[in-house]
DNA sequence: GCCAGGTGCAACCCCAGGGTTGCACTTGCT
DNA sequence: AGCAAGTGCAACCCTGGGGTTGCACCTGGC
């Protein structure tokens, strides 16, 4: 499955370390020996994360001579953006819904205390 | 401030027990209680994601008699994906210039093996 | 050939946070 | 009035994972 589960991308999103790491491969390729001269972690701590980063597809790896130089793929935050979106928009329309029963005022039928029941 | 950071929000969106709160809300408005007897976690633990949901305004809430109602915010979720569709952009375009300077033919050095393309 | 820089693996520390139970309080519904 | 249901707060458990150190191993440049 080259789309993980959302909880899962978004978790790998979910720590600053790692948008720290994002925003330098954003930038250009680097290394991680190179990201742990820049960043206030160890190099082995920025391994963990490039691997779980690559895990969910936000970063390609490749090996460059003796180095491994990664990059962030905007591609995957895009999908993930698109995901987001359509469900954003799927609660909108059900808040819309409820609202607009809740507000038609239904002259007849004034029993009409909840819709939306357990 | 109403718009809190990036890696706070995917944080909250980073939790498979949040995604199952936010889908239920997603479709009308729960109670917390009536949240837990459908999933398989105590109230109290729901009670904590809602709180951890509300500080980034993907859930608001409302007392209702004697119950609290809680409904997922499109909204929050949308501005997110647009965040992260720009973002991602951005990534896609310094990746191009950074291909346009490696693909650059400059006849004297012939050395061109591959440039990186996924 | 040698040394420096880059990488991988493994063991280990430590705390945030997801989950639980228990209790006290309020608020409806009948 | 009285019972059931909903909520809030607090203490507590325990695993996950972010971070570190240490070491062995390549590999490329001088």
């Amino acid at each position: 499955m080259t789309a993980p589960a959302l909880p899962v991308v978004c978790a790998a999103l979910g720590d600053a370390t790692r948008w720290e790491i994002l925003t330098r491969l954003g930038e250009g390729p680097m290394s991680a020996s190179a990201l742990a001269r820049v960043l206030p972690v160890s190099r082995q701590a920025i391994g963990k994360h490039l691997e779980v980063l690559r895990e969910v597809g936000l970063v390609e790896s490749e090996q460059r001579g003796r180095e491994v130089v990664h990059l962030a793929v905007g591609a995957r935050l895009g999908a993930l953006a698109r995901e987001l979106d359509r469900i954003g928009r799927s609660w909108e329309s059900r808040l819309l819904r409820v609202k607009e029963l809740a507000e038609r005022p239904e002259p007849d039928t004034a029993e009409r205390r909840s819709a939306y029941d357990t």
